[in-house]
DNA sequence: ACTCCATATGACAACGTTGTCATTTCATGG
DNA sequence: CCATGAAATGACAACGTTGTCATATGGAGT
């Protein structure tokens, strides 16, 4: 007369009130709410009935138990200080762990970090977590893609392709971005142009460098080493970086800088001279972070999909862990440039 | 010969492993595990190494299925464009989760929103959390207390002290921090300065208005309602506010924001109009975010302790789960007054 | 040495799922 | 109407911990 386990009692319904509601085994309740086949159509109906009538949640400890998989996913990133990029990133994971039933973990660390590796490693395993997405710079890390392999565990990397791409790997066109950045000053009349380079542990750095040559190149400018100088992205070396700029015999119209928060630096340290920005100097961000939009003048910028890509990491993992092919497009995703205030006509 | 279960597989080692090396039974080792009672100091030491031989990491999906606790906290909060607060919430929870072995759960909301109560019930029941962080503006709105209570699910809020607070809060002295920028101003030669509100449903609007009320009072100067302007925490509405401010006869000559943003937008509304931050105009914040120091000219503001505020929400919540005393010191977090160049002497 | 009690330890049953394998059901063709 | 096999369903044992309760151990007091 009474099911061996779970008289019912005032907690939480569990699969046995539901299968007992629907009139079948638990097991079946189990296929029908992991989407499994091999479920008559009717039975369906019916168990998805008890389910709605008690309210019914899985218990995500008893089935992490049982089928030894965490339906975590772990989201490795660098806590820097600016957080707007990681905010993107965050949103974008969040929505594709929520739609997917997957829970985000997150282990921010501190770069640069003699113990990344192990600090990984420690991770990955103590957390137990099914993937692992990567968002830059994390993903650029030399070894951080290896280590994952060793531990035979899935990961995703948000960052720009290399040679040999491991994994499910999204990406998007930031030399071609740079590349429309520069040519939009040059067609605004310049031709010396700094370029501040950004943080040399990300990827992007080079391409964002590799577009601003393209575009020197395309319209027959000759390039000049004196107008590169080397940045951390960071607002303080994007101030440095412009002093050193502005202190050339021939400084440059226009300087574009490999990310926002140099360039506020730029623009910054170009009022601290008594330099108009854009009167006596264009400024370029990259990033279209909210500085972008909040500072003045306003910043001339490109702005990635983050969100967007990293959805498609999680979405690509995802589909990884449960056996499917991993299907992601080949074509990066696309940035979109921004013109406003902080760019004009040579001075 | 054998144990009846766990033959010392391939996987992950297991309690069973650890009290087959100590010589032991598994209650003892989760008794070590667990930091219980009543273990001789020999045993503990022999299953203390047996453990660090293994490299064995308990299994928190059986933990959770055994013990009917999540070990999870759940963050909810507003997933506003502006996130510089909500980083520093954000390292605060996870530094004290990570410390206290605990997971953190993300659940952002937007506002407004209709259905925000019924959000916060499907996520407290679903997530199975055992426990929730309630960071402003989030614990400031009516009834999400009242339901988390009825859930019974236990709760911290990190916002200003209501008259009778709830459950655990956590709070700072925004008025004080605010009294004092406006004495500043105030000693800086300036009797007319503008003020604009915060947020109406974020509690700490009030404090930052008291502040303000307060300094003025103290230093008989009179209160004018045609200087004080309603605002919404954005860039835009602060640049509307500065709008209207400025177009007064006889307009301020400082105007204090309730937090960076608005200031930022203020700044930005005065370099459009070619006055001159601060010859023509001092400009204060509130909050200390990344925009405060790079913005120019960099901001004068005050800065909340977040993430040692939202720290000892989370500590005080484990206390409360593990059975503990709460034990919240009842003194209020300090604000610090950053003096920077957005403000000086009347004109 | 012996009792007694507190302390220390152990045996074993939950906990709520999923995986494996056995069994039943149902349509189909002979 | 029966044999056949695929589809549908079910029985039951893991999974690795913690909680409960029973038992062993050791030291203090006689």
């Amino acid at each position: 007369m009474a099911r061996r386990k779970r008289e019912s009692a005032g907690g939480k319904p569990t699969i046995f009130d539901v299968a007992q509601r629907a009139g079948v085994s638990i097991k079946t309740v189990s296929r029908v709410v992991n989407h499994e086949d091999n479920v008559r159509e009717n039975t369906r109906e019916r168990v998805l009935a008890a389910i709605a009538d008690l309210d019914y949640q899985p218990n995500a400890a008893a089935r992490g138990l049982s089928s030894k998989r965490s339906y975590v996913i772990g989201l490795i990133y660098e806590n820097a200080d600016e957080f707007s990029y990681m905010k993107h990133v965050l949103d974008g994971a969040l929505a594709a762990c929520e739609a997917q039933g997957y829970t985000l973990l997150l282990r921010p660390l501190t770069l640069p970090n003699d113990e990344l590796l192990a600090q990984i490693r420690t991770f990955a395993v103590q957390a137990r977590v099914d993937g692992v997405v990567l968002p830059a710079p994390i993903g650029d890390i030399d070894g951080v893609v290896d280590l994952l392999k060793e531990l035979d565990v899935p990961f995703a990397t948000v960052t720009p392709r290399t040679p040999k791409p491991e994994g499910i790997n999204v990406f998007c066109d930031d030399a071609q971005a740079s590349q429309d950045l520069a040519s939009y000053l040059i067609e605004q009349g310049h031709n010396r142009i700094g370029f501040i380079l950004g943080h040399p542990d990300h990827r992007a750095t080079e391409q964002r460098y590799k577009g601003y040559r393209q575009a020197l190149k395309a319209h027959g400018i000759g390039y000049d080493a004196a107008l590169v100088r080397k940045g951390l992205f960071t607002f303080e070396s994007g101030q440095q970086a412009a002093a050193k700029l502005l202190s050339l015999d021939t400084p440059p119209t226009a300087i574009m800088a490999s990310n926002d928060d140099m360039a506020a630096g730029v623009s910054f340290h170009a009022h601290e001279r008594g330099l108009d920005v854009p009167g006596d100097l264009s400024v370029v961000g990259f990033d279209d972070t909210p500085v972008a939009s909040h500072m003045w003048p306003p910043l001339t910028t490109a702005r990635q999909p983050i969100s967007s890509m990293v959805e498609a990491a999680v979405n690509g993992l995802v589909r990884q862990l449960r056996g499917e092919e991993a299907n992601l497009s080949e074509a990066p995703f696309h940035c979109e440039v921004v013109i406003r205030r902080s760019t004009g006509a040579t001075p």
